[in-house]
DNA sequence: GCGCCGACTTGACCGGCGTCAAGGCGCGTG
DNA sequence: CACGCGCCTTGACGCCGGTCAAGTCGGCGC
């Protein structure tokens, strides 16, 4: 019941994007939707696989990048968990967010042209390397490719009610275990159950909550029937409680 | 020493985006940059004014475009102060964000087509309308008109810290003075006056206060000597001091 | 095995900020 | 002018969640 084991055990079975077939492409890929989903033709996929460049591993702790590096490229998760954070001249630590395989960082390079936060591996970690300069060039020859861009950046504007809010550490960490859910479903993991793959340190800090605060709402949930927690290995068993906990955050 | 004077005070002295010299384009504008300071030729000014509509004026309280709408395009504030907000099922309002002239909204509409947010004036408002099909195929042709869009959504993605953190009411309030304060002075505003077009019910909202924090604050600030508060008129007396206690969130 | 160490949990206390309530001020309206 | 209505201010009180501290658990190295 070790972490180790949960851990090895997620890796076997993860339905990650995994392109080993590299004409296939990372099938749950960030372009996986243009590649393959949306008939973008055989020339454009080719293109885009002269452009990415396969990356690590990393262990968990290593940088994909680091705050203040030269942005020169971003990045698709290709399989583990990587968290972005920054810190402050105080040394205090600040989790900006989580990324799943097949998901997008170091959008917000973009524009100061410097990675604005660190990439940190939370697990042994992959990483599609896409040299922005090079895509975006790509980009005003495939439309498809610059929608795709243009569509996941409007979606990260967007996607940050949850640090926004005030809301209460329930309906924080509802919505924090119904998105993440979700996330994982989206990859093909089996609803209702996800890994957490960060400790409750980070999850406290990336809701802006105290460690402890985290630990006694998660006991409170599992005294109240709505999940059943194991150390970082995590069930929703009323799925529509927690959701109705989270409605303030999730519907707007 | 009433508002309405204020208000139109600031109107008659703002030097906002105005392109009333339809070949010069909005000087202050959200692609200014593009058309003017970089070097954008000829042709590509003239299909960017093919491309723009202008749309209002707004009085206080019209919407620009309300949530639900269908997305067909960003805007451009031309004049006057915008803000952006959710209302929630129990009519409970969330603001988002203040958009001053020269700054975009919609871009948080491409991903879901349709506009999540309301976008109300707070006084008189013009805006530029860009039909987002016509200046994302603009872009393909034109990389200046690419890169400037995706820079300014890598902006918007990174620029959330204020709601971010939790940071105590102070940090907060600083914050958004100095960052306000920028934004004006960017926009040619004398460097530490600003006016507040917004209520403070909006300012709380938007920081996530109450109403009665925001007076309590204010008022300490000008009791310390730091600031000047006249109504919605504002003068920061001592910046450096001011950017001190906003420094935990502005610099990270 | 033993001991150490970090992650997690649990309890006690306390302080910042929200809530509630009352009152002032400016402005539009009859 | 009197009145009403928002917006803003100010004060009193209470609660949520942060902080501090102690204790538990599991993993790893020796």
């Amino acid at each position: 019941m070790g972490q180790d084991r949960v851990t090895s055990g997620r890796f076997a079975r993860s339905p990650i994007a995994d392109d080993g077939d590299e004409l296939r492409f990372c099938s749950t890929c960030a372009f996986g939707a243009v590649c393959c989903d949306r008939g973008v033709d055989k020339l454009a996929l080719n293109e885009l696989h002269c452009l990415v460049e396969h990356v690590g591993p990393f262990r968990a702790g290593e940088a994909v990048f680091r705050n203040g590096d030269r942005f020169g490229a971003i990045f698709a998760v290709r399989s583990g968990t990587v968290k972005t954070r920054v810190v402050d001249l105080e040394g205090r630590e600040l989790v900006l967010g989580f990324h799943l395989p097949g998901e997008l960082i170091g959008l917000d390079a973009i524009h100061p042209e410097s990675y604005p936060c660190d990439a940190v591996a939370l697990e042994p970690v992959e990483v599609c390397r896409f040299s922005f300069p090079a895509l975006s060039t790509l980009a005003t020859r495939l439309p498809g490719i610059q929608q795709e861009l243009f569509r996941r950046m409007s979606k990260d504007i967007g996607g940050k009610a949850l640090l926004a809010g005030d809301y209460s550490s329930d309906e924080r960490l509802a919505a924090f275990l119904v998105l993440l859910g979700r996330r994982y479903a989206e990859r093909g993991f089996a609803p209702g159950t996800l890994h957490l793959a960060m400790s409750r340190g980070d999850i406290a800090n990336y809701l802006r909550l105290a460690a402890e605060t985290v630990s006694r709402v998660l006991r409170r949930f599992q005294d109240q029937g709505l999940i059943k927690v194991d150390g970082r290995e995590l069930a929703v068993a009323r799925p529509a409680e927690l959701f109705a906990l989270a409605r303030p955050i999730l519907d707007r």
